[in-house]
This record gives structure tokens, C-alpha cells and sequence, in this order.
DNA sequence: TGCTATTATCTCGACATCAAACTATTTAAC
DNA sequence: GTTAAATAGTTTGATGTCGAGATAATAGCA
């Protein structure tokens, strides 16, 4: 086995490797976001209003990067929460930079309602694997995730 | 152990699995597809030359169906490589329903300039994980996502 | 044949998202 | 202490995306 063999091996894992994990991302994420229709909420709202629920207060910043969007676009689902009455802003009183994001009293009423539903559902996206099948998937993905802070890229720049 | 426990682990561990699987489908997306915008690619339009250049010429449909999105942003897609000229519109005579998709030269010229960059970078995004591994990722996130279809939500949907 | 349902695509309006420019505030350097 | 650099958020403009409705073509059936 010559090593043109052996590197078109490799890329073909690779990519197989990224085209089922995508798909696989992208299914359950249809399967378990479905219903936040339902409640007129949108995939980053619910993201913003469960990590507020689950963590407590946080900034504009902290959120962008629980629910890994931009700054400007956080500001934007922000307005519209607030709209909504489901979080207050509020400015901080130590460092007048930081906007403090809260979750409201109505907020946490409806995170709590549809937390339940929620939560079955990613049971159910999940159940086609066996509990050990789940454990394995998590450490796999959380070992590829964390290292792609790290990944060497030179060798794949397109030249200059 | 009792029922309930063993509920709150089954979710527990759906919900950290689900986490890992997003994060890890957002953070290698991002390692491999960041240089696309050099070539003033977005993902959707990379998708659609690499699907036409791998796979043939195809349909609006079958490209929306292979990059999942909708038919109406399909158009739009197509509309913005028509004007770059990097594909063809055609209606099929036999079906004049459909609009056959095809890779123009340029189209076929760019994909080939890109491809060994894309794949070096998914080679690298994957690399963290030894070959067994990304073996075991892909399997089990082929099962995880060809089995959404079947899913059953009927205990997860809120009440009417 | 003609009527109806289905299918494939496009159009349109609403909205999410990003990147870049901008403002306000804080921190660091000298 | 005053000025420069860094940081947090917001604003702006362009674009991608979806969903619902419109249009066109086909298929099924009486």
C-alpha cells in the first residue's frame, strides 16, 4: 500500500467523518427545535433563555458565546426578547460597558413550560442509540470540539 | 435506583449528548468552511459546485435536498452562481416542471482550485480523533441521523 | 377529453445573521 | 493625570434563509 493510497484513505475517512456528523447535527437539531415554533420563539432565543435560566444573569457577551453567535446579531435577539417582556437589560453599575441580560418572570414561567417538552424531545432524537452509544458519541464529539481551538491549518491555506 | 433517577440520567444524557454533537458540527464547520469566503463562497453555494462537480447535474430539488434547504432559498442560490456564471439553468424537456442544474467550465475550474484546500481542511478538523475513532463517530452518527425520520415525538409534543 | 390533485419552481415578505463602523467606558502607559 | 489602547455594546447595510402563496406543468381518473 503506497502512501497516494494510504492519504486518499485518510481524506475519505475525514470527510465521511464530517458529512455524518453534520447531518446528524442537523437532523436532531430539526427533530428537537420542531416545536419552538409553537411559542413563537426562535432557535437563539430559546438558546438565550435557557442558558438564563440554567446559569442566571449574564452579559450581552457571555450569551454570544453560549449560543456561539456575534455580538451585533446578540443585541438583536436581545430587542426582541425584551419585546416580548421575557428578559430585562440592564446596565451594570461596576463597569458601565457590560449590559446585563436577566431573565423575567414571564421568561422563566415559559422556560418552564417548555422545558419539559424539551427536554423529551432530545431523549427521543436520541434514543435510536443505546445509552453507551450515547456516552461514546458525547466523548467523541466533546474530544473534536474542544481541539478545533488547536487545529494546525498551514498545510490547507490556500496559497497567497 | 429508583424510576425517577434513572429518568433524570436517560435525560442527562441525551442533553449532554446533543450539546457535544451541535458543538462539535459548529466548531469543525467552522475550522473547515472559513476559507470560502476568500473565494466569495458562501457554505450553501460551496455546497451546490461540489455537489453538481462529485454527483452530476441535478434538479433545484435534488440540490435542496442534498445541501438541506428550502426550495425558495435553492432559487436564490442558483440565482447568485448563474451571475457569476459558475453554473447553467436549464429546463428539462422531458419534465418542464424541473430546472436542471449544471456545473459551468468556470464552475468546474473553481471547484478544482478549491476541493484540495477543502479536503486538507477537513483532513485537519478531523485529525484530533485517531482513524478508529472517526470511524466510530461516523457510524454512530449515521445511525443517529438516518433513524430521525422514525422518531417518535408523541410523549414530547406540547399539549393542543 | 376535461377536471382535479400533485409536483417543481419561483416570488415575496419577514426576519436572522454577520461584518464593519461607531460610541461609550475602562484600563494601561507614560 | 492625560492620552492611547482595549473592551462591550449598538447600529448599519448586505445577504441568507424560511415559509406561504403563486405559477406552471404533469399525472390520475371519470
Amino acid at each position: 500500500m503506497g502512501t497516494h493510497y494510504r492519504g486518499a484513505e485518510t481524506e475519505r475517512r475525514a470527510l465521511d467523518g464530517y458529512i455524518k456528523l453534520a447531518r446528524a447535527a442537523e437532523a436532531t437539531g430539526a427533530t428537537i427545535n420542531d416545536h419552538l415554533r409553537d411559542y413563537g420563539l426562535t432557535v437563539s432565543q430559546f438558546g438565550v433563555i435557557e442558558a438564563l435560566y440554567h446559569l442566571g444573569p449574564m452579559t450581552v457577551g457571555e450569551l454570544g458565546e453560549k449560543i456561539l453567535k456575534s455580538s451585533g446579531n446578540m443585541t438583536l435577539v436581545a430587542d426582541n426578547l425584551v419585546k416580548r417582556g421575557l428578559v430585562t437589560r440592564r446596565r451594570r453599575s461596576d463597569d458601565r460597558r457590560c449590559v446585563e441580560i436577566r431573565l423575567s418572570a414571564a421568561g422563566e414561567a415559559l422556560l418552564e413550560q417548555i422545558w419539559p417538552h424539551h427536554a423529551a424531545r432530545v431523549v427521543a432524537a436520541f434514543s435510536p442509540l443505546s445509552a453507551e452509544e450515547q456516552e461514546q458519541l458525547a466523548a467523541l464529539c466533546r474530544k473534536l470540539g474542544l481541539a478545533q481551538a488547536t487545529v494546525a491549518l498551514e498545510a490547507a491555506d490556500a496559497p497567497a
